[in-house]
Order: C-alpha cells, then structure tokens, then sequence
DNA sequence: GTCTATATGTTGATAGAC
DNA sequence: GTCTATCAACATATAGAC
C-alpha cells in the first residue's frame, strides 16, 4: 500500500544542507541522493526538476525566517525585537562563518540565474527587510527604511566577510557593534 | 614570426565580465572564448586551465584595487581618503546593483569551492579591510580594526541588497549613510 | 512507489593538422 | 601560434522492470 515515506523530506534536507555548504549551481542531484540514501533515479519521483528542489529549499528557508521573525515580535519594543533578532546570527556563527549565510548566499547566486528562482531568494531578503522596516518604524525613526537597509547590509555584509576569512570571531565583533548601533537610536 | 597578439588580454576582458555577470562556475570556456572571439580550443595555448584564468582574472582585479585604494589616499586626511573611497560605488552603481560587487560575488562564491582561487579571492577582501584599518589608525580610533570591519560590511550588504533587489537606489541611499556615519567619527 | 540502467546534453580538456 | 575535431567525465533527466 504506497504511503507518504520520509524520503521527500530527507531529499529536502539534504539539498538544504549542501546548498548552503556548496552553493545551488555546484550541488549535483547525485550529492543529494547520496547524501539523503536515495537512488538517484527515485529523486524523480519527489521531484519534477532540480529547480524544483532548490524552489522548495527556498520555501522552507523562507518559513523558517518567519517562524524567527514571529518569536522575535514577541518582545515588548520594536528594539527589542532587533536586538533579539540579533541573537540569532551569533548562535550560529559557526555555520556563519563556515558557510555564510543562508539567505545571502542564496539570493547573491541566483540573482544572476536565468531562473523564477531569482525571484524566489529575493523575497527572502525583502522579508527581512520589510520587517526591519516596520521595527524602525515604530521607533517613530523618520528614515526607517534606510535604516532598515542599514541594519540588513550590516548583517549580509559580516556574514560574507567572516565567510571569506573563515573567522566566526567577525560576527561576534559586528553583531556587537550592532546592537550599540541600535541602543544609539 | 609568431608576436604575442592580443588574445591573451580580449580573453581575460571576455572572463572578467562574464564571471561578473554569471559567477566563475557557471561561466564555461566556451562562453569566454565566443566572446573573446577566440576559438575554444585555442584557449589553452594562453591559459593551462579553466582555474588559471580565473586566477588571472583576480589579479587583475587586485591590481585595479590597489590603484584605486592608492589614488584615495592621495587625499589629505584618512577621513576624506575613505569619503573619497565611497565614490566609487557610487559611479558603478548600476553595475553593483546588476551584478553585485566584483570583489564579493568571487569572495563568496569561492569561499566554499575546494581550489587555490578561495585563498586569492579572500585577499581581495583582506586588502580592503587592511587598508580601511590604516584609515581608522590615522584618524586615532582606538578600534579601527572594528570599525574598517563595520565600513566594509556597509558596502558589502549594500552590494548584495541592491543585486537581490536589482535596484541601484540602495547603493545611492547606503553610501550616503556612510558619509555620514563617517563625518560623526 | 522504488530502483537500475541509460539516454541526452554540456563542459573541461586534448590531439593533431596546418 | 592557430584552429578543428573530438575525447572523457559529469549532470540532468527519462525508460521501464519490479
């Protein structure tokens, strides 16, 4: 009797995995079969294309962004929020400094791809943006969208430097110099 | 009498602005020499490898940074050197916001690919770096180290943002911010 | 639903004539 | 030095048995 098997979802963690370590152009459908324990020829049955694969790994990423922004909203002030949203990259600073950051790499790669996957990553970063936005406006901040910009490009730009020198030390000193930044405002 | 043509150098502009525009994965060979001009199979006469000319293509593009990093300093005080640096993103910023910056997409991409171009994309970056630290020194920051990293990052998010977003109004609207923040130090 | 075998296309790289 | 033809490896995707 054919019942939904935890294949589909081991293929998706797979391909989350070794796109965030390798980047979606580099990661082969034989990478997440192998890694996933699924026969390459069975990736098929989960998955039309390896578009689709990297349309839902984009989903997922998207979702658990959101799960992030909604914990964080739950703070009492607007900066409390940022500051708590600022926790999260230095739990895993690690994965950071290793790998980068799993919104930017994304959306920096496929922003050059002929691909509706363009589209897709950059709505990961306008949902960080959007949010930020709306924090800063609630600081009755004048400029909260260029602020917002501000707080985001701080973000992305350690990510990809402490990514490039390998050196998680990068996103403990920035995200610091951060959240000073925020208790100025 | 065999010379030493031009070929060598349309093949590198060709790399250059392909790696640009598609990353150094997904830019083949072919790509390069149908730009260039030059047939496939005589590109390995100029070039051992498709990994050689990328390297080709950093140094090249290390070069033209130091020349840029040496004519800011030209400027009286470390102050107006790093405002003078901020003119740059600005007179490419229609390119920064198409393809993003030429320093970081290679810095990123390459940071996880398994090959000596990781180590020479990340002395792009570190050159940047090491030369932000000089101008904060001058101005006698106490921590001119997290600072050049805060300045950095500025443009690097903004880089990343304004590629995902395609639109060049975050590199006007973010480097104008950092002017600022400069003029506050 | 599952999996092996394989088709089909692309890419980096080489052989060898000129 | 130059260029055509082609190899060998790899990648996405499909066919078809079970």
């Amino acid at each position: 009797m054919p019942r939904s098997s935890d294949k589909r979802e081991r293929l998706l963690r797979s391909a989350d995995q070794l796109i965030l370590q390798q980047g979606f152009k580099q990661t082969t459908l034989a990478d997440i079969a192998k890694d996933s324990e699924v026969p390459l020829g069975n990736v098929y049955y989960y998955f039309k294309t390896k578009e689709a694969i990297g349309q839902s790994v984009i989903e997922d990423r998207l979702e658990h962004l959101r799960q992030l922004l909604h914990n964080c909203t739950a703070e009492a002030t607007p900066k409390a929020r940022l500051l708590a949203f600022l926790d999260y990259p230095i739990s895993i600073r690690d994965s950071l400094a290793e790998h980068g950051c799993p919104l930017g790499t994304l959306a920096y790669e496929l922003s050059r791809a002929d691909s509706f996957l363009r589209d897709s990553s950059r709505a990961l970063i306008e949902e960080v943006l959007n949010w930020s936005t709306q924090q800063f406006e609630q600081m009755d901040q004048p400029d909260a969208h260029a602020l917002a910009l501000q707080f985001v490009s701080q973000l992305q730009g350690m990510s990809l430097i402490a990514n490039t020198l390998n050196d998680d030390q990068v996103i403990t000193d920035m995200v610091e110099q951060t959240r000073h930044w925020l208790n100025t405002l």
